[in-house]
DNA sequence: GTTGCCACTGACAGGACCTGTCAGGAGCGA
DNA sequence: TCGCTCCTGACAGGTCCTGTCAGTGGCAAC
Protein backbone atom coordinates (compact mmCIF):
# COMPACT_ATOMS: atom_id res chain seq x y z
CA UNK A 1 0.00 0.00 0.00
CA UNK A 2 1.52 3.53 -1.04
CA UNK A 3 1.75 5.98 1.57
CA UNK A 4 -0.77 8.51 0.52
CA UNK A 5 -3.56 5.95 0.29
CA UNK A 6 -2.28 5.17 3.81
CA UNK A 7 -2.15 8.71 4.80
CA UNK A 8 -6.21 9.15 3.45
CA UNK A 9 -6.92 5.47 5.25
CA UNK A 10 -5.87 7.32 8.95
CA UNK A 11 -7.96 10.09 7.88
CA UNK A 12 -11.24 7.44 6.90
CA UNK A 13 -10.29 5.84 9.89
CA UNK A 14 -10.64 8.46 12.58
CA UNK A 15 -13.70 9.72 10.77
CA UNK A 16 -15.50 6.60 11.35
CA UNK A 17 -14.34 6.21 15.03
CA UNK A 18 -13.18 8.51 17.56
CA UNK A 19 -10.27 7.13 19.11
CA UNK A 20 -6.94 5.32 17.79
CA UNK A 21 -3.86 4.74 19.65
CA UNK A 22 -0.56 4.48 17.04
CA UNK A 23 -0.60 1.25 17.79
CA UNK A 24 -3.92 0.29 17.03
CA UNK A 25 -3.50 1.85 13.47
CA UNK A 26 0.18 0.10 13.04
CA UNK A 27 -1.60 -2.87 13.15
CA UNK A 28 -4.72 -2.08 11.15
CA UNK A 29 -2.33 -0.58 8.37
CA UNK A 30 0.79 -2.96 8.75
CA UNK A 31 3.33 -0.46 9.24
CA UNK A 32 5.80 0.33 12.25
CA UNK A 33 4.36 2.79 15.00
CA UNK A 34 7.37 4.85 14.50
CA UNK A 35 5.26 5.42 10.87
CA UNK A 36 2.36 5.89 11.80
CA UNK A 37 3.94 8.83 14.06
CA UNK A 38 5.36 10.67 11.08
CA UNK A 39 2.21 9.90 9.05
CA UNK A 40 0.80 11.66 11.99
CA UNK A 41 2.93 14.36 11.75
CA UNK A 42 2.61 15.20 7.94
CA UNK A 43 -0.67 15.09 8.39
CA UNK A 44 -1.33 17.73 10.53
CA UNK A 45 1.65 20.00 8.80
CA UNK A 46 -0.97 19.58 5.52
CA UNK A 47 -3.64 21.15 7.86
CA UNK A 48 -5.44 18.34 9.37
CA UNK A 49 -7.09 18.67 12.57
CA UNK A 50 -5.68 15.76 14.62
CA UNK A 51 -4.91 15.88 17.97
CA UNK A 52 -2.75 13.22 19.51
CA UNK A 53 -2.56 13.02 23.57
CA UNK A 54 -0.37 11.13 25.28
CA UNK A 55 -2.14 8.60 27.39
CA UNK A 56 -5.27 8.47 24.99
CA UNK A 57 -4.56 8.04 21.48
CA UNK A 58 -5.52 10.27 18.33
CA UNK A 59 -8.77 12.21 17.98
CA UNK A 60 -10.04 14.29 14.88
CA UNK A 61 -11.29 17.28 15.51
CA UNK A 62 -14.45 18.35 13.86
CA UNK A 63 -14.16 21.25 11.47
CA UNK A 64 -12.76 19.27 8.66
CA UNK A 65 -15.03 18.70 6.24
CA UNK A 66 -17.18 21.18 4.84
CA UNK A 67 -20.73 20.44 5.99
CA UNK A 68 -23.62 21.33 3.55
CA UNK A 69 -24.48 25.14 3.25
CA UNK A 70 -27.99 26.59 1.83
CA UNK A 71 -27.71 29.58 0.34
CA UNK A 72 -30.31 32.19 -0.89
CA UNK A 73 -29.73 32.29 -4.10
CA UNK A 74 -28.57 35.74 -4.04
CA UNK A 75 -26.25 35.28 -1.72
CA UNK A 76 -25.11 32.40 -4.27
CA UNK A 77 -24.92 35.14 -6.59
CA UNK A 78 -23.01 37.69 -4.47
CA UNK A 79 -20.10 34.64 -3.66
CA UNK A 80 -19.96 34.53 -7.28
CA UNK A 81 -19.23 37.68 -8.37
CA UNK A 82 -16.67 38.37 -5.61
CA UNK A 83 -15.08 35.16 -6.39
CA UNK A 84 -14.82 36.09 -9.80
CA UNK A 85 -13.29 39.38 -9.19
CA UNK A 86 -10.66 38.47 -6.96
CA UNK A 87 -9.80 36.16 -9.63
CA UNK A 88 -9.78 38.44 -12.10
CA UNK A 89 -8.29 41.45 -10.26
CA UNK A 90 -6.55 39.98 -7.24
CA UNK A 91 -2.88 38.18 -7.64
CA UNK A 92 -2.40 34.33 -8.42
CA UNK A 93 -2.26 33.23 -5.35
CA UNK A 94 -5.49 34.43 -4.39
CA UNK A 95 -7.39 34.18 -7.71
CA UNK A 96 -6.22 30.16 -7.62
CA UNK A 97 -7.93 30.69 -4.20
CA UNK A 98 -11.09 32.12 -5.02
CA UNK A 99 -11.86 29.55 -7.39
CA UNK A 100 -10.82 26.79 -5.12
CA UNK A 101 -13.72 28.13 -2.54
CA UNK A 102 -15.89 28.64 -5.47
CA UNK A 103 -15.44 24.81 -6.26
CA UNK A 104 -16.05 23.72 -2.74
CA UNK A 105 -18.70 25.49 -1.92
CA UNK A 106 -20.17 24.06 -5.82
CA UNK A 107 -19.70 20.82 -4.11
CA UNK A 108 -21.37 20.74 -1.10
CA UNK A 109 -24.67 22.87 -1.99
CA UNK A 110 -28.03 21.19 -3.06
CA UNK A 111 -28.36 20.16 -6.60
CA UNK A 112 -31.04 22.94 -7.71
CA UNK A 113 -28.91 25.56 -6.20
CA UNK A 114 -25.58 24.53 -7.96
CA UNK A 115 -27.83 24.43 -11.32
CA UNK A 116 -28.70 27.92 -10.30
CA UNK A 117 -24.84 28.90 -9.67
CA UNK A 118 -23.92 27.69 -13.20
CA UNK A 119 -26.36 30.02 -14.57
CA UNK A 120 -24.98 33.43 -13.07
CA UNK A 121 -24.79 36.14 -15.35
CA UNK A 122 -22.15 38.73 -13.20
CA UNK A 123 -19.09 38.52 -14.77
CA UNK A 124 -15.33 40.11 -14.17
CA UNK A 125 -13.67 39.52 -17.33
CA UNK A 126 -9.81 39.71 -16.69
CA UNK A 127 -8.85 41.76 -19.35
CA UNK A 128 -10.26 44.93 -17.86
CA UNK A 129 -7.76 48.36 -16.60
CA UNK A 130 -5.83 48.17 -13.25
CA UNK A 131 -2.57 50.85 -13.18
CA UNK A 132 -0.15 48.22 -13.31
CA UNK A 133 1.57 46.78 -9.99
CA UNK A 134 5.29 45.69 -10.03
CA UNK A 135 5.35 44.53 -6.16
CA UNK A 136 4.12 40.62 -5.20
CA UNK A 137 1.19 41.13 -3.69
CA UNK A 138 0.79 37.92 -2.41
CA UNK A 139 4.17 38.89 -0.47
CA UNK A 140 2.82 41.37 1.11
CA UNK A 141 0.27 39.52 2.26
CA UNK A 142 2.59 37.28 3.91
CA UNK A 143 4.56 39.88 5.45
CA UNK A 144 0.95 41.78 6.81
CA UNK A 145 -0.33 38.56 8.23
CA UNK A 146 3.25 37.43 9.94
CA UNK A 147 4.03 40.76 11.19
CA UNK A 148 7.13 41.50 9.28
CA UNK A 149 8.30 45.24 8.19
CA UNK A 150 8.86 46.21 4.81
CA UNK A 151 10.96 48.67 2.83
CA UNK A 152 10.74 50.21 -0.87
CA UNK A 153 11.15 53.48 -2.04
CA UNK A 154 7.68 54.99 -3.21
CA UNK A 155 7.35 57.46 -5.28
CA UNK A 156 4.84 60.14 -4.90
CA UNK A 157 2.55 61.73 -7.22
CA UNK A 158 4.99 64.81 -7.76
CA UNK A 159 7.71 62.12 -8.89
CA UNK A 160 9.81 62.30 -5.90
CA UNK A 161 10.90 59.27 -4.55
CA UNK A 162 11.79 58.40 -0.83
CA UNK A 163 12.93 55.29 0.96
CA UNK A 164 10.77 54.13 3.46
CA UNK A 165 10.18 51.42 5.97
CA UNK A 166 7.00 50.62 7.13
CA UNK A 167 5.14 47.83 9.29
CA UNK A 168 2.70 47.20 6.73
CA UNK A 169 -1.29 47.02 8.11
CA UNK A 170 -3.56 46.48 5.66
CA UNK A 171 -4.47 46.11 1.73
CA UNK A 172 -6.95 48.19 0.30
CA UNK A 173 -8.88 47.50 -2.87
CA UNK A 174 -10.00 50.89 -5.15
CA UNK A 175 -10.62 48.87 -7.88
CA UNK A 176 -7.87 50.09 -10.80
CA UNK A 177 -5.84 50.82 -7.71
CA UNK A 178 -4.47 49.03 -4.78
CA UNK A 179 -3.59 50.65 -1.62
CA UNK A 180 -1.24 49.42 1.36
CA UNK A 181 -1.23 51.20 4.83
CA UNK A 182 0.76 50.96 7.71
CA UNK A 183 2.81 52.40 10.32
CA UNK A 184 5.76 54.36 8.74
CA UNK A 185 8.64 54.22 10.74
CA UNK A 186 10.24 56.91 8.59
CA UNK A 187 6.81 59.52 9.26
CA UNK A 188 6.15 58.18 12.75
CA UNK A 189 2.61 58.26 11.77
CA UNK A 190 0.34 55.84 9.76
CA UNK A 191 0.22 55.93 6.26
CA UNK A 192 -1.14 54.92 2.75
CA UNK A 193 0.35 54.28 0.04
CA UNK A 194 -0.25 52.93 -3.65
CA UNK A 195 0.79 50.06 -4.71
CA UNK A 196 1.44 50.86 -7.93
CA UNK A 197 3.90 53.49 -6.92
CA UNK A 198 5.66 51.17 -4.48
CA UNK A 199 9.16 49.69 -6.21
CA UNK A 200 12.06 47.19 -4.94
CA UNK A 201 9.73 45.97 -1.86
CA UNK A 202 11.66 43.92 0.46
CA UNK A 203 10.29 42.41 3.54
CA UNK A 204 12.49 42.55 6.34
CA UNK A 205 14.03 39.90 8.45
CA UNK A 206 12.26 41.92 11.20
CA UNK A 207 9.35 41.70 13.52
CA UNK A 208 7.19 44.09 14.75
CA UNK A 209 5.27 43.69 17.65
CA UNK A 210 1.77 45.14 18.18
CA UNK A 211 1.99 47.67 19.89
CA UNK A 212 -0.61 50.48 20.90
CA UNK A 213 -1.19 53.54 19.06
CA UNK A 214 0.28 51.04 15.52
CA UNK A 215 -1.85 48.53 15.43
CA UNK A 216 -4.22 47.97 12.27
CA UNK A 217 -6.86 48.50 15.35
CA UNK A 218 -5.61 51.97 16.03
CA UNK A 219 -5.85 52.80 12.19
CA UNK A 220 -9.26 51.33 11.88
CA UNK A 221 -10.63 53.24 14.68
CA UNK A 222 -8.74 56.78 15.15
CA UNK A 223 -7.59 57.20 11.81
CA UNK A 224 -9.37 54.84 9.67
CA UNK A 225 -11.90 57.30 8.11
CA UNK A 226 -9.54 60.46 7.07
CA UNK A 227 -7.07 57.51 6.04
CA UNK A 228 -9.41 56.11 3.97
CA UNK A 229 -10.65 58.95 2.12
CA UNK A 230 -7.55 60.21 1.59
CA UNK A 231 -6.52 56.64 0.02
CA UNK A 232 -9.88 57.39 -2.18
CA UNK A 233 -8.25 60.38 -3.43
CA UNK A 234 -5.09 58.85 -4.28
CA UNK A 235 -7.09 56.07 -6.47
CA UNK A 236 -9.50 58.87 -7.77
CA UNK A 237 -6.69 59.38 -9.96
CA UNK B 1 6.44 19.21 -1.68
CA UNK B 2 5.19 15.43 -0.72
CA UNK B 3 3.82 13.03 -3.61
CA UNK B 4 0.47 12.84 -1.17
CA UNK B 5 -0.44 16.51 -1.55
CA UNK B 6 0.48 16.59 -5.06
CA UNK B 7 -2.08 13.56 -5.84
CA UNK B 8 -4.56 15.94 -4.08
CA UNK B 9 -3.59 18.55 -5.77
CA UNK B 10 -4.49 17.24 -8.92
CA UNK B 11 -7.94 16.25 -8.05
CA UNK B 12 -8.61 20.02 -6.42
CA UNK B 13 -7.07 21.76 -9.48
CA UNK B 14 -9.39 19.72 -11.75
CA UNK B 15 -12.57 20.63 -9.82
CA UNK B 16 -11.96 24.06 -10.15
CA UNK B 17 -11.20 23.82 -13.96
CA UNK B 18 -12.53 21.31 -16.28
CA UNK B 19 -9.65 20.25 -18.25
CA UNK B 20 -6.49 20.36 -17.71
CA UNK B 21 -3.14 18.93 -19.85
CA UNK B 22 -0.39 17.17 -18.37
CA UNK B 23 2.11 19.74 -19.40
CA UNK B 24 0.18 22.52 -17.42
CA UNK B 25 -0.30 20.52 -14.71
CA UNK B 26 3.26 19.41 -14.69
CA UNK B 27 4.53 23.10 -14.82
CA UNK B 28 1.79 24.50 -11.94
CA UNK B 29 3.30 21.15 -9.73
CA UNK B 30 6.70 21.16 -10.76
CA UNK B 31 7.30 17.98 -11.99
CA UNK B 32 7.77 16.36 -15.76
CA UNK B 33 5.11 15.49 -17.32
CA UNK B 34 6.31 12.30 -16.74
CA UNK B 35 5.44 11.98 -13.21
CA UNK B 36 2.19 13.14 -13.99
CA UNK B 37 1.37 10.43 -15.92
CA UNK B 38 2.28 8.06 -13.66
CA UNK B 39 0.11 10.69 -10.82
CA UNK B 40 -3.17 9.93 -13.43
CA UNK B 41 -2.25 6.09 -13.74
CA UNK B 42 -2.39 5.75 -9.95
CA UNK B 43 -5.57 8.30 -9.21
CA UNK B 44 -7.30 6.30 -11.58
CA UNK B 45 -6.35 2.98 -9.53
CA UNK B 46 -8.01 4.21 -6.51
CA UNK B 47 -11.27 5.16 -8.43
CA UNK B 48 -11.15 8.61 -8.78
CA UNK B 49 -13.19 9.11 -12.48
CA UNK B 50 -10.52 10.87 -14.00
CA UNK B 51 -10.61 10.72 -17.74
CA UNK B 52 -7.80 11.87 -19.78
CA UNK B 53 -8.05 12.35 -23.79
CA UNK B 54 -5.18 12.43 -26.29
CA UNK B 55 -5.27 15.88 -27.67
CA UNK B 56 -7.60 17.22 -25.48
CA UNK B 57 -6.72 17.10 -21.69
CA UNK B 58 -7.56 15.53 -18.57
CA UNK B 59 -11.32 15.56 -16.91
CA UNK B 60 -12.87 14.91 -13.65
CA UNK B 61 -16.52 13.15 -14.55
CA UNK B 62 -19.28 14.45 -12.52
CA UNK B 63 -20.31 12.82 -9.57
CA UNK B 64 -17.20 12.28 -7.87
CA UNK B 65 -18.60 12.57 -4.21
CA UNK B 66 -15.45 13.01 -1.97
CA UNK B 67 -16.54 14.60 1.05
CA UNK B 68 -14.97 18.51 0.39
CA UNK B 69 -12.65 19.68 2.19
CA UNK B 70 -12.53 22.43 4.86
CA UNK B 71 -11.67 25.93 3.47
CA UNK B 72 -7.81 26.99 3.71
CA UNK B 73 -7.06 30.12 5.25
CA UNK B 74 -6.34 31.57 1.52
CA UNK B 75 -9.67 30.76 0.38
CA UNK B 76 -11.59 32.42 3.14
CA UNK B 77 -9.73 35.65 2.87
CA UNK B 78 -10.69 35.45 -0.98
CA UNK B 79 -13.82 34.44 0.03
CA UNK B 80 -13.88 37.26 2.62
CA UNK B 81 -12.39 40.11 0.15
CA UNK B 82 -14.72 38.74 -2.87
CA UNK B 83 -17.86 39.36 -0.50
CA UNK B 84 -16.16 43.05 0.83
CA UNK B 85 -15.52 44.07 -2.77
CA UNK B 86 -19.43 43.15 -3.60
CA UNK B 87 -20.19 44.87 -0.36
CA UNK B 88 -18.97 48.36 -1.42
CA UNK B 89 -18.88 48.16 -4.80
CA UNK B 90 -22.44 46.18 -5.86
CA UNK B 91 -25.95 47.48 -5.34
CA UNK B 92 -27.33 47.25 -2.04
CA UNK B 93 -29.79 44.08 -2.09
CA UNK B 94 -26.60 41.92 -3.38
CA UNK B 95 -23.98 43.59 -1.02
CA UNK B 96 -26.70 42.61 2.25
CA UNK B 97 -26.37 39.21 0.54
CA UNK B 98 -22.67 39.14 0.48
CA UNK B 99 -22.87 40.21 3.99
CA UNK B 100 -25.02 37.56 4.73
CA UNK B 101 -23.03 34.79 2.77
CA UNK B 102 -20.09 35.53 4.67
CA UNK B 103 -21.85 35.36 8.05
CA UNK B 104 -23.35 31.70 6.83
CA UNK B 105 -19.54 31.20 5.65
CA UNK B 106 -18.00 32.27 9.19
CA UNK B 107 -20.78 30.10 10.95
CA UNK B 108 -19.12 26.51 9.79
CA UNK B 109 -15.65 27.61 10.60
CA UNK B 110 -14.05 26.13 13.38
CA UNK B 111 -13.41 28.02 16.03
CA UNK B 112 -9.20 29.13 15.06
CA UNK B 113 -10.37 29.16 11.08
CA UNK B 114 -12.84 32.13 12.69
CA UNK B 115 -10.45 33.92 14.24
CA UNK B 116 -8.12 34.13 11.40
CA UNK B 117 -11.29 35.48 9.60
CA UNK B 118 -11.77 38.08 11.66
CA UNK B 119 -7.83 39.32 11.36
CA UNK B 120 -7.77 39.31 7.18
CA UNK B 121 -6.53 42.44 6.56
CA UNK B 122 -7.97 42.96 2.90
CA UNK B 123 -10.20 45.72 2.46
CA UNK B 124 -12.59 47.48 0.01
CA UNK B 125 -13.53 51.00 1.06
CA UNK B 126 -17.21 52.20 -0.01
CA UNK B 127 -15.54 56.05 -0.78
CA UNK B 128 -13.93 54.59 -4.21
CA UNK B 129 -14.79 56.33 -7.39
CA UNK B 130 -17.35 54.49 -9.44
CA UNK B 131 -18.95 55.99 -12.32
CA UNK B 132 -22.44 57.40 -11.38
CA UNK B 133 -25.05 54.84 -12.63
CA UNK B 134 -28.67 55.79 -12.30
CA UNK B 135 -30.13 52.07 -13.49
CA UNK B 136 -31.14 49.86 -10.83
CA UNK B 137 -28.61 47.22 -10.85
CA UNK B 138 -31.02 44.94 -9.04
CA UNK B 139 -34.17 45.68 -11.36
CA UNK B 140 -31.99 44.84 -14.26
CA UNK B 141 -30.36 41.35 -12.34
CA UNK B 142 -33.99 40.48 -11.97
CA UNK B 143 -34.23 41.24 -15.81
CA UNK B 144 -31.91 38.50 -16.92
CA UNK B 145 -32.77 35.97 -14.50
CA UNK B 146 -36.36 36.15 -15.29
CA UNK B 147 -35.73 36.74 -19.15
CA UNK B 148 -37.92 39.96 -19.37
CA UNK B 149 -37.03 42.01 -22.23
CA UNK B 150 -35.94 45.96 -21.28
CA UNK B 151 -35.74 49.22 -23.14
CA UNK B 152 -33.60 52.29 -22.55
CA UNK B 153 -32.06 54.79 -24.09
CA UNK B 154 -28.39 55.17 -24.39
CA UNK B 155 -25.80 57.84 -24.94
CA UNK B 156 -23.22 57.06 -26.74
CA UNK B 157 -19.49 58.42 -26.45
CA UNK B 158 -20.39 60.82 -29.00
CA UNK B 159 -23.10 61.89 -26.80
CA UNK B 160 -25.83 60.76 -29.55
CA UNK B 161 -29.10 58.92 -27.45
CA UNK B 162 -30.40 55.78 -28.77
CA UNK B 163 -34.09 53.62 -27.87
CA UNK B 164 -33.11 50.23 -27.24
CA UNK B 165 -34.73 47.16 -26.99
CA UNK B 166 -32.70 44.30 -25.45
CA UNK B 167 -32.66 40.85 -24.21
CA UNK B 168 -30.36 41.09 -21.46
CA UNK B 169 -28.07 37.96 -21.08
CA UNK B 170 -25.11 39.47 -18.55
CA UNK B 171 -23.40 41.92 -16.23
CA UNK B 172 -19.68 42.67 -16.18
CA UNK B 173 -17.66 44.26 -13.58
CA UNK B 174 -15.06 46.40 -15.06
CA UNK B 175 -14.34 48.29 -11.59
CA UNK B 176 -15.04 52.28 -12.06
CA UNK B 177 -17.67 50.68 -14.56
CA UNK B 178 -19.89 48.04 -14.87
CA UNK B 179 -21.50 46.87 -18.50
CA UNK B 180 -24.82 44.69 -19.48
CA UNK B 181 -24.56 42.61 -22.91
CA UNK B 182 -27.44 41.45 -24.67
CA UNK B 183 -29.26 40.72 -27.89
CA UNK B 184 -29.88 44.26 -29.08
CA UNK B 185 -33.51 43.85 -31.10
CA UNK B 186 -32.28 47.46 -32.65
CA UNK B 187 -28.84 46.49 -34.52
CA UNK B 188 -29.89 42.29 -34.80
CA UNK B 189 -26.82 41.42 -33.27
CA UNK B 190 -24.99 41.56 -29.60
CA UNK B 191 -24.29 44.68 -28.17
CA UNK B 192 -22.39 45.75 -24.92
CA UNK B 193 -23.79 48.87 -23.25
CA UNK B 194 -22.14 50.99 -20.13
CA UNK B 195 -24.42 51.34 -17.29
CA UNK B 196 -23.77 54.59 -16.40
CA UNK B 197 -24.83 55.55 -19.60
CA UNK B 198 -28.24 53.93 -20.02
CA UNK B 199 -31.02 56.14 -18.90
CA UNK B 200 -34.23 55.91 -18.01
CA UNK B 201 -34.01 51.58 -18.02
CA UNK B 202 -37.87 50.25 -18.52
CA UNK B 203 -38.36 46.33 -17.62
CA UNK B 204 -40.68 45.11 -20.28
CA UNK B 205 -43.50 42.72 -19.89
CA UNK B 206 -42.72 40.99 -22.62
CA UNK B 207 -40.23 37.92 -21.95
CA UNK B 208 -38.00 36.14 -24.60
CA UNK B 209 -37.25 32.24 -24.81
CA UNK B 210 -33.35 31.71 -25.53
CA UNK B 211 -33.64 31.54 -29.12
CA UNK B 212 -30.18 30.08 -30.56
CA UNK B 213 -28.00 32.27 -31.78
CA UNK B 214 -28.85 34.94 -29.32
CA UNK B 215 -28.28 33.52 -25.81
CA UNK B 216 -25.75 33.81 -23.61
CA UNK B 217 -23.82 30.91 -24.43
CA UNK B 218 -24.09 32.29 -28.15
CA UNK B 219 -22.65 35.59 -26.84
CA UNK B 220 -20.05 33.66 -24.57
CA UNK B 221 -18.59 31.15 -27.00
CA UNK B 222 -18.96 32.50 -30.56
CA UNK B 223 -18.51 36.67 -29.64
CA UNK B 224 -17.18 36.38 -25.82
CA UNK B 225 -14.03 37.40 -26.54
CA UNK B 226 -14.41 40.27 -28.93
CA UNK B 227 -17.09 41.58 -26.75
CA UNK B 228 -15.13 41.23 -23.84
CA UNK B 229 -12.69 43.04 -25.57
CA UNK B 230 -14.80 45.98 -26.75
CA UNK B 231 -16.07 46.18 -22.87
CA UNK B 232 -12.78 46.82 -21.70
CA UNK B 233 -11.85 49.04 -24.49
CA UNK B 234 -15.36 51.15 -23.13
CA UNK B 235 -13.83 50.88 -19.57
CA UNK B 236 -10.94 51.92 -20.21
CA UNK B 237 -12.05 55.60 -20.44
C1' DG C 1 -2.21 12.23 -45.96
C1' DT C 2 0.56 15.01 -43.53
C1' DT C 3 1.19 17.61 -39.58
C1' DG C 4 0.52 18.88 -34.84
C1' DC C 5 -1.24 18.07 -30.40
C1' DC C 6 -1.34 15.29 -26.60
C1' DA C 7 -2.33 11.14 -23.85
C1' DC C 8 0.19 7.13 -22.73
C1' DT C 9 3.91 3.33 -22.13
C1' DG C 10 8.45 1.13 -21.27
C1' DA C 11 13.23 1.11 -19.80
C1' DC C 12 16.76 2.76 -16.95
C1' DA C 13 19.69 5.05 -13.55
C1' DG C 14 20.25 7.94 -9.64
C1' DG C 15 18.81 9.54 -5.60
C1' DA C 16 15.12 11.24 -2.58
C1' DC C 17 12.43 9.68 0.85
C1' DC C 18 10.26 6.16 3.28
C1' DT C 19 10.69 2.61 6.80
C1' DG C 20 11.99 -0.14 10.88
C1' DT C 21 14.93 -0.42 14.83
C1' DC C 22 16.74 1.41 18.91
C1' DA C 23 16.97 4.72 22.53
C1' DG C 24 15.05 8.05 25.19
C1' DG C 25 11.88 12.23 26.73
C1' DA C 26 7.52 14.04 28.43
C1' DG C 27 2.64 14.45 30.03
C1' DC C 28 -0.96 12.36 32.67
C1' DG C 29 -3.60 9.52 35.74
C1' DA C 30 -3.61 5.72 39.16
C1' DT D 1 6.40 5.50 41.42
C1' DC D 2 4.46 2.96 37.58
C1' DG D 3 2.15 2.29 33.24
C1' DC D 4 0.29 4.11 29.18
C1' DT D 5 0.98 6.66 25.13
C1' DC D 6 2.41 10.39 22.35
C1' DC D 7 6.60 12.14 20.42
C1' DT D 8 11.55 12.88 18.78
C1' DG D 9 16.28 11.92 17.02
C1' DA D 10 19.72 9.08 14.71
C1' DC D 11 20.89 5.70 11.41
C1' DA D 12 21.07 2.25 7.81
C1' DG D 13 18.93 -0.15 4.10
C1' DG D 14 16.10 -0.38 0.48
C1' DT D 15 11.84 0.99 -1.78
C1' DC D 16 9.89 3.73 -4.93
C1' DC D 17 9.79 8.08 -6.93
C1' DT D 18 11.54 10.99 -10.56
C1' DG D 19 13.50 12.77 -14.93
C1' DT D 20 15.24 11.56 -19.41
C1' DC D 21 14.73 9.43 -23.67
C1' DA D 22 12.40 7.04 -27.16
C1' DG D 23 8.41 5.60 -29.20
C1' DT D 24 3.07 4.48 -30.01
C1' DG D 25 -1.49 5.80 -31.13
C1' DG D 26 -5.76 8.51 -31.44
C1' DC D 27 -7.89 12.63 -33.12
C1' DA D 28 -8.65 16.83 -35.70
C1' DA D 29 -7.20 20.51 -38.70
C1' DC D 30 -5.04 21.83 -42.75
Amino acid sequence: MRRADRLFAIIQMLRREKLFRARELAEKLEVSERTIYRDMQDLVASGVPIEGEAGVGYVLRGGYDLPTLMFTPEEIEALVLGARIVRSWADCALADAAADALAKVEAVLPAELREYMNEIALFAPDNHFSEPVCVDIAELRGAIKRRFKIAFSYCNKEGRSSARIVRPLLISFFGPVWTMSGWCELRKDFRTFRLDRIIDLVVLDQRFRPEPGKTLHDFLKADGHSAAAMAAEYARQ
